[in-house]
DNA sequence: TGTACATCAGTGAACGCGCGTTCACTGATGTAC
DNA sequence: TGTACATCAGTGAACGCGCGTTCACTGATGTAC
């Protein structure tokens, strides 16, 4: 269930505000569903309208605008990820972190082929003209990457998260600029994982959208792989190695 | 210069021909500004035709439609980063491979960051409703990972690329399936590369292209990361231990 | 060299479409006394 | 409990916009004899 209906559904009492948080979670339905099917460009509050079986303008009751309505749609996208995310990485035991580290990397995955569009829009290229207003989108849009960090730094303080130690990958030593941010990261999250850790940690995390990316945007052209699967689980175990797991 | 316009230019003879070659020259290069600042979606014949100072309709004499500019506009972007590759690859010693690898890196993120609307065409989520012609946009679209391919199979011919051989980072055995998909490619770009640096050049490419697409594309926030070349140019050294590189 | 014809670029009007958004309105549902 | 009023959902018409694409046309540029 999108967040938005959530929400509105928790402060229902009279008969008519049911009423009304049903029809705003119908009009987020409905346009989840043109958005997967037609894309972000092509998203429009009339072809909403039509599907909700209302004349156009009795929209504009539920939301102010087509940018309003974008916005609902990514919270509700970047909610649904959310959720599969946790799902996956809870279904591990809590001490199993390289375990927890794969399932929110083949969770990303499995949605992102399950929703190529609406992934599209969460991690594509930006929608012209949209700016998603921070106020609504940072924390839905911040789940994954602090459940991934969560999932870190945890494996650190237990001892089962060391920078790689050969001479092959050991990572050159963090600028100074980049430890600035790195500290500044560290101390508002809370965090004890090292700076070498934090920069392969936040590797790990670009690889794994990249890795998503390219085969749900067609990058890999038809023919080049056909055991998609394995290659996806050969760079996860790769990059967990990267990100300073060991056990795998 | 882009592909069509030195294609129709090579091939000129009457002035009549001259001058038609400079008009689809124009259309490219107005199509490219117009894609620059309004982005894939909001491309049009008409707005086209309007800075061409011409009829609309008139458009219709150099192009078919709208899907067939977009096509001259994807292999036009794919050539002009493939141009940007070739120039920053060739600037270093042939057989500084690891300094070649970085310089394709850095040529990559160079041009992403100078043109994010045409690299979102490129890499960001598909055009809703168009198929780019596999006829006309492969070979420019594949401009870039054949040549990170070269200056990976020629690092390994001479030696200067071996598998990660450290517990941490020793990547699982690649699975058959995928291990067949690898024979082939081996066997159709004449490649010497063992499987794991294959599936780790694979990775390597994939994870380059997705710290780029996360900083074009506004993944990393507005404020998380002051120091965004000291993190990539730290990624970029990274992905070259994984790849196989010893000597950075 | 000069004339008749063919080719081509560009015009201007039109078709039909879908879009976002506004606005005055009708009725139904709720609320206050 | 019944009535007067307020709130709200949805209507239907309209505005102005830009789009892709077609088509018959005018003139200029080229080509063949």
């Amino acid at each position: 269930m999108s967040d938005a209906a959530a929400n509105a559904e928790t402060a229902v009492r009279t008969p008519r505000e049911r009423a009304r948080a049903q029809t705003i979670a119908d009009i987020v339905r409905l346009g989840r569903d043109h958005l997967a099917t037609h894309g972000a460009a092509a998203l429009s509050l009339r072809a909403v309208a039509r599907d909700l079986g209302v004349v156009s303008s009795a929209v504009y009751r539920y939301v102010a605008n087509r940018d309003e309505l974008l916005t609902l749609l990514l919270v509700d996208a970047y909610n649904e990820l959310g959720d599969a995310v946790d799902a996956a990485v809870n279904a591990r035991p809590e001490r199993d972190f390289a375990g927890r580290f794969t399932a929110l990397g083949l969770a990303v995955r499995g949605w992102a082929l399950r929703e190529p569009a609406r992934y599209g829009l969460l991690f594509g290229s930006p929608v012209p003209g949209y700016q998603a207003p921070a106020s609504q989108t940072t924390a839905p849009g911040t789940r994954v990457i602090y459940r991934l960090v969560g999932i870190l730094d945890a494996a650190y303080r237990a001892g089962d998260l060391t920078p790689p130690a050969c001479a092959a990958v050991v990572p050159p030593p963090v600028p100074p600029a980049l430890a600035a941010d790195f500290e500044t990261i560290r101390a508002e999250l809370g965090l004890a994982v090292p700076d070498v850790l934090v920069a392969n940690g936040v590797l790990a995390w670009t690889s794994l959208f990249g890795a998503v990316s390219f085969e749900v945007f067609g990058q890999y052209g038809s023919e080049t792989f056909s055991a998609r699967d394995e290659l996806f689980e050969h760079h996860l175990a790769v990059l967990a190695g990267v990100a300073g797991f060991s056990s795998i």
